[in-house]
DNA sequence: CCTTGACCTCAACCATAGTTGCGGTCCTAC
DNA sequence: GTAGGACCGCAACTATGGTTGAGGTCAAGG
């Protein structure tokens, strides 16, 4: 059990935040490495969180479950105001970005969802309804290296 | 460039088949180590792979992008007949099995859109219709350690 | 024959997202 | 004032999905 002493208003040590946000200690040192959260230290060089980290890894919970790597969740929480506490109208518009990540991770499933459904009764794999088809195995007769690439268009290598 | 002599049914050296199927050799090797490719040995101990190793390495990127590790794209692999080439249907039966994990995928994604789209207006970041909203930082009140757990239910931990 | 690019293995390294373990310290309850 | 759980930093380790480089071999064209 982390230790707590005192009312509602206290700071959190690095076990009750671990324990009222679902995330192990580990992580939060971790993340705290990263610069993704922030504490005040006691006397002791022991960690003391303010309340509104409860929410911070919150967003970053979410942020990940959206598929955001923790480098973008740190650059979306450093847009947050500097020395105060984040106002509830600080998190919408963070919560609003990510709303937007969401939605295009879901386009681009989607998307695959389409260009994948056709070719399932033929197995072809093309994901190119299948014009590409070239029946078994004639891809390369031209030689040259520079024949059809079946997944060049749809996942661009970067 | 790779080796290219022969007809259209001469088997593939591993620079041809990273070439058209857009995999960088290193994968290739990397996917044999894991057991997700296969490939015969020339007498100099070159690698030739089987036509039909562009359809399977095809089969292998496409479930990368519906986020499936390679560690399960082999399991679906080893399900497929052992010593023949697979047929259409056999890719069919597989690519419908990753429909499946796609149409989960995106399921999951949108229930988490719509928890969400409550939750931007206020900034409560509580995804449960902010029943537990609790006025900022007066979490911890019972000061026992078991007070409310924002995102266990909808992200449990393994 | 001989050059040269493609190929071979193996080991080390990269990034991401952490966890585990060690030796030592803090601090709260008894 | 002391027991002991919570905490500290640090280093090493995990897993995934590869890339990079060293040192050496293969084979096709000239």
């Amino acid at each position: 059990m982390p230790r707590v002493t005192g009312g509602a208003h206290r700071m959190l040590s690095v076990g009750e935040l671990a324990e009222r946000s679902g995330v192990a200690v580990s992580a939060l040192h971790f993340y705290e490495r990263k610069g993704l959260v922030a504490s005040e230290r006691t006397a002791g060089n022991q960690r003391r969180y303010r309340r509104d980290m409860l929410r911070r890894v919150a967003f970053i919970r979410v942020s990940q479950r959206v598929g955001i790597p923790l480098a973008d969740i740190r650059t979306a929480l450093d847009s947050l105001p500097d020395g105060r506490t984040p106002t509830k109208r600080d998190w919408a518009r963070l919560s609003s970005i990510w709303r937007e990540a969401l939605d295009e991770r879901i386009a681009a499933l989607e998307h695959l969802r389409n260009d994948l459904t056709g070719c399932i009764g033929c197995g072809c794999l093309s994901l190119r309804t299948c014009s590409l088809q070239n029946h078994d195995d004639e891809l390369g007769d031209t030689g040259d290296g520079t024949g059809p690439r079946r997944w060049d268009d749809l996942n661009p290598q970067p």
